[in-house]
DNA sequence: TACATGGTTCTACTACAGTAGAATAATAAG
DNA sequence: CTTATTATTCTACTGTAGTAGAACCATGTA
């Protein structure tokens, strides 16, 4: 299920992931209002994450249900970054980010502990 | 200096990176070679990197030199992907990084070192 | 039952990344 | 000098993500 979502599909399943199953109508709306999308389109981009896979259309009411999970499109995006840009290897993005981003001293800690409950 | 590197561009920048200053003959021998580029292909990207200032022509013979470091375009891919799939917030990548990706506990000792000496 | 309204689909345009053929310019060989 | 060859540029096609107009359909209401 490697499904590569299109910014515009992102659109889409942002309020999916961030509401819940929502009515095509209701989507409609929130993006008009949000990013000006004519309905349309909306309904274009619905389609296309249908036919991919990304979402299911349930019954009454058009309403639209994520079949891609927001983690499992973030793990996606972040392997293509790793391939593209770091060659294919995890540790050197970790590395580059420990880097140049600067982290807060909580950020820091939190990080600390994450990385202690792994071993 | 905030350029968007293509996929296509970054081919000419990853031979830039790799092996320095090279002269544009050199870069379409490699891209036929490795990714079956014509060369009028290879010609065209290197003008398209020129021309956002993505590398520069030194003479004589058409010397390729790259005036965005590798660290520059890899700190802005990942930025880009922060913004739009961890909301803007650097250290959710990472912790998306430290849950999903699997690190020998030897990449996570080195992290740990590092986060250590970040403080 | 006809009509209006809102919901949905069909179709198509646009912009641009990717690619390369043809034309031209520079250089080397005879 | 002329010609052949190689290097470079000009121009343009192709595929597709992004976008939306127009047509179509369902439903409730007069």
């Amino acid at each position: 299920m490697v499904v590569k979502l299109f910014d515009s599909e992102l659109n889409i399943m942002e309020i999916l992931w961030r509401d819940g199953d929502t009515a095509a109508k209701r989507i409609a709306e929130i993006t008009k209002e949000k990013i000006g999308w004519s309905k349309t389109t909306t309904y274009t981009i619905i389609k296309r994450c249908l036919d991919k896979g990304a979402i299911e259309r349930r019954e009454p009411n058009f309403v639209c249900h994520a079949l891609v999970t927001r983690e499992q499109a973030q793990e996606h995006e972040t392997t293509e970054l790793i391939n593209k840009m770091y060659d294919g290897v995890p540790d050197r993005l970790i590395a580059s980010l420990l880097g140049q981003k600067r982290l807060s001293t909580e950020e820091i800690s939190r990080l600390k502990r994450l990385i202690d409950s792994m071993e």
